[in-house]
DNA sequence: TCACGGTCTCACATTGCTGTAACTACTTCG
DNA sequence: CGAAGTAGTTACAGCAATGTGAGACCGTGA
């Protein structure tokens, strides 16, 4: 469709283009949401762009490329089947600390911290499987379970006719 | 913890109580949700008691040691920040592919599919942080965002005043 | 029969969108 | 400059999913 014949992008092109920022239509074509989604995380401040933000109907938003990045991963995760209140948090979290080496890092979750890790065990993990896992330990579950159990089965035992346990 | 002084489950009662089964109630209070959610998922098919399910007003549900486990394992994934939507998916899929050593096993959800892993590389990772991880490879996410935004750069430059590029 | 524990129904709230229409700004043509 | 066209933003309404709370309703045991 859009490559025409000998359209190659030069560095300086792509450079050029990353300087002038995008709009709204063409972020949310690139993320691949809907522009009334991309208008809602802006509006309740998931995301903004930080290039140049709405300022009465009219206006126009400009999105950085790092915008870019931060929309796709947000993306990345919604579609691994997280929850966009998860997400908020993610993003609040990681814009305090800040994040240099983005192309090799890889964001971990685990419950309600965030960090960035690129260490050897998690990056093995990625190799395998490329894009987001969720990991859960039932091992773990079923100990829990057990130790919420004790209390609850005992007072259910009191109340049995015989009480063969006092 | 548990142990206070004489008020010892043995196996036996352990077995008791798992037979008799749990009420809506206690299984809400086991798992820590809130009778009405229990209520809702049962309604909407997330799971069911499998000792007895409710046949009109005034019968009761009885929930088996099963159960609890999977509404343990189904809690741990919504405080993990998990849609209910996913959660669902994710339990359709493990009710058809049955669990036999749950203790050991790990649930794994790569994007659209659930696997159950007990091999090297994923405890290592599950020793380190306990629960569940949700895990974002940016490197691949950028070089998506680069594929994808070619063309778009491109079509943007065809509309600069001087062509330098043809 | 009455109280109690449990379930069912209904109404309502919140979140996360989506669609549409109105409005504003930028661009272009005369 | 001024009018028209286009792109982008805003306001508003509506929808589905996921709950929550109140209260009606039912069955069982005392």
């Amino acid at each position: 469709m859009t490559e025409t014949t000998g359209q190659q992008m030069s560095e300086i092109d792509q450079q050029l283009a990353m300087d002038l920022g995008y709009s709204g239509t063409q972020t949310a074509k690139v993320v691949g949401i809907s522009y009334r989604q991309l208008d809602y995380w802006a509006r309740t401040d998931l995301i903004r762009p930080s290039l140049s933000d709405a300022s009465g109907s009219g206006s126009r938003r400009r999105y950085s490329y790092g915008d870019l990045l931060e929309l796709k991963a947000i993306k990345k995760l919604l579609d691994a089947g997280i929850k966009l209140e998860q997400v908020r948090k993610v993003f609040e979290y990681l814009r305090k600390h800040v994040t240099t080496d983005i192309a090799a890092a890889h964001i971990v979750i685990d419950g309600g911290s965030v960090n960035v890790y690129d260490g050897e065990q998690l990056i093995d993990v990625l190799q395998n499987g490329q894009g987001v896992l969720n990991v859960l330990s039932l091992g773990g579950v079923q100990d829990e379970l057990k130790h919420d159990l004790a209390p609850i089965a005992a007072a259910m035992l009191d109340k049995l006719p015989r009480t063969s346990h006092g």
